[in-house]
DNA sequence: ATAATATCGGATATTTTTATCCGAATTAAA
DNA sequence: TTTAATTCGGATAAAAATATCCGATATTAT
C-alpha cells in the first residue's frame, strides 16, 4: 500500500506528535529508536516532511524536530502520504494505465474508485494528533 | 497499490479471458502487444501465474495462454494478486509493523481494517471474466 | 568566543524490482 | 521425421528503492 519510507514517516510523525504534546522536540536518534527504523534513512525521510511543512526542526544543541502548534492542529494522514509517496496512490489507475479515465474507464475503474475515495477520505480526515492521543501505553505501539 | 509485476499481470489476464471466451489462445508477443508491456518482463509474470494455476498455457505451434472452462469460472482479480503481490496487501499492517494485531493494534489499525476489507472483498468477488465481459470495444481498454 | 549538539545535503553502497537475453524443452504442422 | 513455433528457465543488466557515511551548517550552552 505505501513504501517503506512512508511508512516510517508515518510512524515518526506519529511520535513526534505524541512528544509535541507534551512540549517537548526530539532528535532523529531518538525517533529511529521509538518507531525501530534506519538512523540515516530516517534523516532523509524527515528531510522531506520537513521541507514539505508537515514536520518543523530545529539544529542545534536542545534542538530536533517537533510539530507546531499549526502543524498539530492541522496535518492529517493525507498530507503525510503526499509528501512522501506523492499523490500516485489518489490518482493513479489501479492498473497503471495512463489514459484511464471517467470517459475512458479501464476494467477494474469503478470498481477502485470506490474503494480510493474511501481510502482517500480516511487519509484526509485523519489526524496525526489524533493518532497520537491514541498511543496511550498499552493500546497501540509504533514498533516491531 | 499493487506493483507494476501486477498490474501488467491483471491486464494480461483480462486480455487472455477475452479471447479465451472466444476458443482462442493467444501468444507471448500477442499479449504483451496488446497491453504495451515489455515482452521478456511479461513472460516472467506468466510463468509466476502459470506455476499459481491461474492460468494455462501450452507450448509449440498454434499453442499459447489461455484459461481453461474452469479457471475462467473461478479465478478472481484476487488470485491474481496474490499470485504476484503475494498476500501483503491483505494481511499484513499499514505501517509495516510485525506485531501489529487486534489485541495490539497499531494507531491506524481499525481504520485500515475496514477499508481492507472492502478492497479484499471487491478483488474475491471479482471476477476476470466479468472483466473480459466488459471490455468491449470503446467502453473499457487496456493499454496506455 | 568556543565548544558541543543538532539537522542538512551530497556522495555512495546495497537490495529489490523491473527488464533483457538466449539456449533448452516441448508440441504441432508440414 | 523434420522443421518451425512456442513456452520454459537460468543468467545477466538496468533502474528504483532502501540504506549508510561523512563533512557542512546552524544553534545553543558554557
Amino acid at each position: 500500500m505505501f513504501s517503506k519510507s512512508c511508512e516510517y514517516a508515518i510512524r515518526a510523525m506519529i511520535y513526534i506528535a505524541g512528544q509535541s504534546l507534551k512540549g517537548q522536540r526530539v532528535t532523529l536518534t531518538d525517533i529511529a529508536s521509538e518507531i525501530d527504523s534506519p538512523v540515516a534513512f530516517t534523516a532523509k525521510i524527515l528531510q522531506q516532511l520537513s521541507r514539505n511543512n508537515v514536520l518543523s526542526s530545529l539544529k542545534g544543541p536542545s534542538g530536533g524536530f517537533y510539530l507546531s502548534e499549526d502543524q498539530l492542529n492541522h496535518i492529517q494522514l493525507g498530507r503525510v502520504v503526499k509528501a512522501i509517496d506523492g499523490d500516485k496512490l489518489f490518482v493513479t489507475c489501479g492498473l497503471g494505465l495512463k489514459h484511464c479515465s471517467e470517459k475512458q474507464p479501464c476494467p477494474v475503474h469503478h470498481k477502485f474508485k470506490a474503494i480510493r475515495n474511501d481510502l482517500c477520505e480516511m487519509l484526509d480526515s485523519t489526524s496525526i494528533q489524533e493518532m497520537a492521543l491514541g498511543l496511550k501505553p498499552g493500546i497501540t505501539f509504533l514498533k516491531h
